[in-house]
DNA sequence: CGGCATCCGAGGGGATACTG
DNA sequence: CAGTATCCCCTCGGATGCCG
């Protein structure tokens, strides 16, 4: 079976691509796959995001955050307590990427060994 | 699968998740989504993956697909014909990768409308 | 606790010129 | 045609310090 038997769907992405661009763009910088994935499972606050997505900033979770906010992926809820207390939540289109970005990092997880022989195989032969 | 290493890494040198970070990385940079997406229905040549992705400069396609090639997600082909050829085209690691790769592209491009308008919602309340 | 402001260094990436 | 090599800008992002 070739690449050509296999039949996927086809955005309209050559009339009007840039505004695709610029959400994958989006989804695809450093630090947002982390967020989604750390958001999974319900609310996380801010410090608890920042232990769980290793190697993160605070400046760079916080950055991100914004801009995923401003998409309307995730939700930020602040509770006027003292000390503060911010929860961030995927919303209902946030959760419908889950899925996406899920069977993607499935992907890596499960391809990994795949990847890294690969890489060995081709630091040796050159 | 073992997500809970993304989840909840341990706070020491976690030898387990880095893997997965890094071929997400990779997967997640600004080009070689996009490379994918112009490979999937099979054979391209240097000059053709140029023109389909919207932007790239020569440098940045080379050093892309070099190291799609080093993770054996894509194959280079050389006719030596004058003037040379040569063919890039997904390995069949490459193409399990297809899949998670265009729910993501569909995921953007049929919910850019929806996108677009959370944004424009956020700076008019900011 | 959950930010924002500022500084600054590394490197991503564009433009250009040259080669097999 | 399909690259390499070089220069150089400029953004990304880490570190640090201050605030509500």
């Amino acid at each position: 079976m070739t690449l050509s038997d296999i039949e996927f769907p086809t955005p309209s992405e050559d009339a009007d691509c840039r505004p695709v661009r610029e959400i994958l763009d989006r989804i695809a910088d450093k630090w947002s796959l982390y967020i989604f994935v750390a958001l999974k499972d319900g609310p996380v606050r801010f410090n608890a995001l920042r232990r769980q997505i290793d190697g993160i900033s605070q400046r760079m979770l916080t950055i991100t955050l914004r801009q995923l906010e401003r998409d309307g992926l995730i939700s930020r809820t602040l509770f006027p307590t003292i000390p503060p207390r911010v929860d961030y939540e995927l919303t209902a289109v946030g959760r419908s990427l889950l899925a996406p970005v899920m069977a993607l990092v499935t992907w890596a997880d499960s391809n990994r060994d795949v990847i890294e022989e690969a890489r060995r195989q081709h630091d040796q032969t050159r």
